[in-house]
DNA sequence: AACTGCTCCAACCGCCCTAAG
DNA sequence: TCTTAGGGCGGTTGGAGCAGT
């Protein structure tokens, strides 16, 4: 029943990565690709696991990672992005080429927390800090503030008064990360040290990843397909596609200027969102596509 | 030189969702 | 249908490095 553990802990190495390490990861990676981080740690002959070797590689070893400070531009677009979807920092890496999540989190709380600060604006709300402090005093007596896309409180936002904010259809389409690849090429996955049987399971699961991935992304793989669509909900109420957003402090937020946009979106009825986040007009018309109501910006991986 | 306090970030932890069995 | 593991994600932590005293 179910799988075996992916790695036996007792004998597993933990903390900081040695170069030898490093430089195991990166030769393993480089001639069997990415995937099947369950075996890779005994593939590659390191004493780690599976889930480490994934956030080695994802955060420090992976070769189109930008290195060095966050230019002021980035600055302003994860500024923006976090208004937009609160904590998501995978789905704001998606649109910073070259960082990860884990490093947009790091920058965010030991350096643009404090920039907003210092310009007296919440972090967290995106709002003036007077006002989310007076917010604060009343909110006890007017449940949740109502400037807020609070999909977990929905009800209680509904059974409040506040009906300035519009009511959104909030969906994230799925993101297809094109250079993932899952054991994409034949055998990949196999692994010393395995019984026969192991090794065939593995391999079926892998080659089963591998038809996964070609169903999903039957094109040339290159491109890079991050969908994020913002619209108006025909019911009149807050619904996201976003069922993972199971953390309070994840919950995305609008400031006032989003709202302005979002009263301008209630006349227009759809609304693209590569606007909001600071790309130029002439952008907007390129790469954006109007499908049932919704905007949808398309880039490709080379662009 | 030694100590203290602070900052930064790599790595870990724990949870959730999905899919295997 | 249920249990369990894999993969992914957000939150937290520990230690290295630096500045100030």
């Amino acid at each position: 029943m179910g799988r075996s553990p992916c790695c036996e802990k007792a004998h597993t190495n933990k903390g900081a990565w040695t170069k030898e390490e490093d430089q195991r990861l990166i030769d393993y990676i480089r001639v069997h690709g990415e995937g099947c981080w369950r075996s890779l740690p005994k593939a590659a002959g390191l004493l780690r696991c599976g889930k480490s070797c994934r956030l080695r590689w994802i955060n420090y070893l992976r070769p189109d990672l930008k290195r060095g400070n966050f230019t002021e531009e980035e600055d302003e677009l994860i500024i923006k992005l976090h208004s937009l979807l609160g904590n998501k920092w995978s789905l704001i890496a998606g649109r910073l080429p070259g960082r990860t999540d884990n490093e947009i989190k790091n920058y965010w709380n030991t350096h643009i927390k404090r920039k907003l600060i210092s310009r007296g604006i919440d972090p967290q709300t995106h709002r003036p800090l007077n006002e989310t402090a007076n917010t604060n005093n009343t909110a006890k007596a007017t449940a949740t503030v109502p400037t807020k896309l609070d999909f977990k409180n929905e009800t209680r936002v509904s059974k409040t008064n506040f009906i300035t904010a519009p009511s959104l259809d909030f969906t994230y389409n799925e993101f297809q990360v094109k250079a993932k690849t899952e054991c994409l090429e034949e055998g990949n996955c196999t692994s010393s040290g395995m019984t026969t049987d192991e090794e065939q399971q593995q391999q079926h699961h892998c080659h089963r990843l591998q038809q996964q991935h070609k169903d999903k992304y039957p094109s040339n793989g290159q491109e890079l397909n991050l969908e994020l669509s913002i619209g108006i909900s025909s019911a009149g109420k807050i619904s996201t596609g976003l069922s993972s957003a199971n953390s309070a402090q994840s919950k995305p937020q609008l400031d006032n200027n989003n709202y302005q946009f979002l009263e301008q979106a209630m006349v227009a009825k759809a609304v693209c969102l590569c606007w909001q986040l600071g790309f130029q007009r002439s952008e907007i018309c390129r790469n954006c596509q109007n499908t049932n109501g919704f905007y949808r910006y398309r880039r490709p991986l080379d662009s």
